[in-house]
DNA sequence: AGACTGAGTTCGAAATCCGAACTCAGTAGT
DNA sequence: ACTACTGAGTTCGGATTTCGAACTCAGTCT
């Protein structure tokens, strides 16, 4: 059903951007302030023929954008775009998944609710009903939905 | 920072584990109800030897179990536990940014609010605060935090 | 001139991924 | 008893990816 041509569910095709062990972890030093390509080097300790290629793919796919912040010498920095930000409740998700489940975690607490510094929850949420609800009440998690 | 030897953020970890093209979709495939070694293999079209590594990692790290469900020739099949099912935020996250920005994505609304049918949305929600808010407002998305 | 900076490339070795074919226990049909 | 089939894997060799370490290249600093 998913041979080598195929579109494949968006999502499919959304992981085969970021399914792999350091395009999130890019997003996230992204969203720390990490913009040069040193830095993320330093930060994920990736390879740098690795971390050129996955640079390169996330701008292919608009997740990063690579801006020239310097001229006498050329310097590109890579910012994330409007669609990379958006990939942080994932993100977020992960690091909640993390703290709560991962074995060896340091189980400390580290997203809040920045006003009030309340433990971050992550919930779903209707607008026409105006609740929020967990995951049990969400229909179609797979594309062919019925199960 | 992180190098070999390092435990390194919860989240680096989990990547580890689940940050790979199928471990996600490994996931989503159990919460469509799909069970059995052979099932995951044409579902996804995952190499076999690469599906029996893969969920014996997922067993390993407690998102799968592995269960007898029949005797003569005995046999197995692969449940979500209950940290497997806690992922389905980040599912679900990346399913709405696919949903929202993946190119060549059927822009269909895939995921729904069940009892309404309304498109879902995903929020934060603070217990303390009783509202749901964004991602701007949440504090620490690095480990490091302050940034 | 010589050292340094930042963003990459080039290299060969090691680990992963892949499809196709095979195994192994037991069941069903003839 | 012989054959075909099922389901969960394993084994194989070849292709692709990943890695660390060392190198490049333009320009700046001292």
């Amino acid at each position: 059903m998913n041979q080598q041509g195929q579109p494949g569910s968006a999502i499919e095709e959304t992981l085969r951007v970021v399914g792999d062990r350091w395009s999130i972890l890019l997003v996230r030093a992204g969203l720390r302030g990490i913009r040069r390509f040193d830095d993320f080097c330093d930060d994920l300790g990736i390879a740098r023929p690795v971390l050129t290629e996955r640079l390169r793919r996330l701008v292919k796919f608009g997740i990063f954008e690579r801006v020239k912040y310097q001229d006498k010498p050329v310097r590109y920095e890579y910012r994330l775009t409007e669609a990379g930000l958006a990939l942080s409740p994932a993100l977020v998700a992960l690091v909640r998944w993390s703290e709560e489940y991962s074995q060896e975690a340091t189980s400390e607490t580290t997203l809040v609710h920045a006003p009030c510094g309340t433990e971050l929850e992550q919930a779903f949420w209707c607008r026409s009903c105006q609740t929020t609800f967990g995951p049990h009440a969400v229909k179609g998690v797979g594309v062919n939905g019925e199960s």
